[in-house]
DNA sequence: CTGTATCCTAATCGATACTG
DNA sequence: CAGTATCGATTAGGATACAG
């Protein structure tokens, strides 16, 4: 058991992220994915066409922008809506599957904000010590730097 | 305004995920890291050596796994403790402001295994309409395949 | 405007060998 | 045991050109 085979409708959720070939990888590859969090946070506020998308996101290339409206749309959590017009129009709503994932988002980019401050000092720490120090300065004997 | 200067003790907090060079967009690399999900799990319930969490975390390598642990480490999210012993021994436990984090962290996974089949429906259905179709589908023309 | 296609570089990652 | 070092393969990603 705890296998993943096709067998429908089985109830048993034996999905474990810890075995290598669990699909829920997938899906925590794809919430971890760099642009994910920022795509779907400004979706989850309104709909929005490809060129605003790309003006507010600093940095996200044409290409990547792309790339991740197509895996999200694939996934089931962003719509993608395209009218015929010329020049045409393409619009990018956020899917109800997506709306169940927006609040867990919402809340990654605040705890970054929040915390960003705890993180950068102990980079800075860490830095520092160099970590060139062979690991006796466990024993209380703290190395002195240079 | 909105600039990232070194001023110390600035308060205004003036973090923006949406502008390229903001620092939270490193933390929010850091936790869309495939692996950090999988292995802050494992810590936030006790703490493990190495060889242990290689073990439970399937399909991670060495490399990998040192990797992340070292990223984790910088971050202030876990603390690492050699013991100086042979053969040696290696603990890797859980910071206070990693704790901050786990909660999150869980809900990540279990969204990604309660969502894991309407998603992977979703890929079908997305994989199947084969996306050749160009879009004339939209007023009310629907393609039929093949 | 919203893409796709191509080229090319840089980063990622696994496998393997080796060290204290 | 817990790594580091190195190599090669794959992938990610930017830049550019171009099409519908």
């Amino acid at each position: 058991m705890n296998e993943y085979t096709d067998t429908a409708l089985q109830i048993t959720k034996s999905w474990n992220a810890y075995q290598a070939a669990c699909p829920t990888r997938l899906m925590l590859n794809r919430i971890a994915d760099k642009w994910t969090v920022l795509v779907l946070g400004l979706l989850a506020l309104e709909t929005k066409r490809f060129s605003l998308l790309q003006r507010e996101i600093g940095g996200i290339s044409q290409k990547m922008l792309t790339q991740t409206l197509r895996g999200l749309e694939r996934d089931g959590l962003v719509l993608r809506t395209v009218y015929p017009e010329v020049p045409p129009r393409v619009e990018y709503s956020i899917t109800p599957l997506g709306q169940t994932l927006v609040g867990l988002l919402a809340e990654l980019r605040r705890w970054s904000e929040t915390h960003i401050e705890a993180v950068l000092q102990a980079q800075q720490a860490y830095d520092q010590q160099a970590h060139a120090a062979t690991d006796q300065e466990i024993s209380g004997i703290r190395r002195i730097r240079f």
